[in-house]
DNA sequence: AGATGAGGTGAACGCTGTTCACTTTCTGAA
DNA sequence: TTCAGAAAGTGAACAGCGTTCACCTCATCT
């Protein structure tokens, strides 16, 4: 009786949903830590006190088990921007909150966070655009840049935003420049690099900073100089 | 006589660097087309006509072998942004161009450009903080950063670019945000995504949108008008 | 001419993901 | 309760990987 879809759980089931947990658990424990590198069918087996060929019951490969532990954190991900995007406090201060949420939250698990964009695709051999879309937006990827496009839309509501940009266009911008500076920050050894002369920048500075100037760029020409706590470092 | 300095190649260097450069673009033709997955030192080896165990007399290990491939094409990504920051224009022309000239040449060679940021290095074991800035500097990214860093200081002396802005800081965040574009524009495949009411956009379109943006945020907060190609696509 | 070392090779080691025939164990129905 | 059949688990094996090592050949230098 394969996969049931009634309420109750059989002891076969649940016997079988705890050995599927203990592969992922295992799995994260060592992913976590070492990456994709480190995380081997035959040492997952290991770990597990069974044998290796006993993974292929639960897992049809080890992308497939890799995927779902980049399900589980952008599931994460999300759920921790969309509720700093809710949360009860002026527009600006949850605009950037937003972005420092999501780049703070990708260093946080490195290796997930880069290997959710390890794979290259080409948009040569691409399928049709509509159906695309679709699944794209229902994707946690994509249900995270929703969030993204709801906001700029929002800024530009309120006057903050200025009205001629295009909200999808700018979210995806917005997006890449989170995406970088994450990307940077666990890549580069010492990132975000200064001078020797120069007081030297934390993650989290540098990460508000960012967050700060891709706010900028989105602003309306004329209400700019509300911006603060800018002026990190050295003045020229 | 190992490494002679002498101007005169005798007959076996000339050989042995044949035989190098043979290695070198095998893998090159290969690494851009399939990447690291693709190039094996048996599948090279067959390619060039020599047994897998010869190629370790010309480099110690893959990726030294991956790693000169890479240095390669940082170098002609740094010489093509140097050569557009010359280049005899005014200055908005010239910051946008070079944020451009980034990104394309990064998305030209995709697996090349997804190499150099592979490797995720923890700073908690990193060696002090001096001598890194000296080999930052001379390396092909730390050149191409200076150029970035040189480029906001003189949109500041020219008064276009916010002068309370710390350069180095902001020279980072433009960094991250091209690096971000180039990043999601290969490795996600329909990359930027709109939806489907949404006129089609294509890469170069939004690589100018991007660069125009991160340009915004540089900007003094008074004289901001003077942007223009910004209003792509619907207006709300 | 003879020593020396660089260039080149095949076999092997230890690792990887994955498959397959096999056994054991459990479960649902007669 | 019995028994067929499925599910769970296993060890061996396959093909591929990076790398090493003893060995051989041949060009070069003294």
């Amino acid at each position: 009786m394969p996969t049931d879809l009634s309420l109750d759980p059989t002891p076969a089931e649940r016997r079988r949903l705890k050995v599927r947990g203990a592969i992922i658990d295992a799995a994260e424990r060592v992913f976590a830590l070492e990456g994709e590198s480190g995380l081997s069918i035959r040492r997952l087996a290991e770990e597990i006190d069974y044998s290796p060929s006993a993974i292929y019951k639960y897992f049809g490969s080890k992308d497939e088990l890799i995927d779902e532990l980049k399900e589980a954190f952008f599931e994460r991900l999300l759920a921790r921007v969309g509720r700093v995007s809710g949360v009860d406090a002026p527009f600006a201060v949850r605009g950037r909150a937003c972005v420092s949420t999501y780049i703070e939250t990708a260093i946080e698990r490195p290796y997930h966070y880069a290997a959710a964009f390890s794979q290259i695709e080409n948009a040569e051999l691409a399928p049709q655009c509509g159906a695309d879309w679709d699944t794209f937006t229902s994707s946690y990827k994509g249900r995270a840049f929703g969030v993204l496009v709801s906001m700029v839309k929002e800024g530009q509501a309120l006057g903050i935003f200025d009205p001629d940009l295009d909200p999808f266009l700018s979210a995806t911008s917005v997006w890449a420049a989170s995406h970088g500076v994450a990307q940077l920050l666990t890549h580069l050894p010492h990132f975000p690099a200064v001078a020797p002369t120069h007081a030297p920048v934390s993650a989290s500075e540098f990460i508000a900073f960012h967050a700060d100037l891709v706010f900028r760029g989105l602003q309306r020409p004329d209400d700019r100089p509300q911006t603060d706590s800018i002026s990190l470092g050295e003045k020229p």
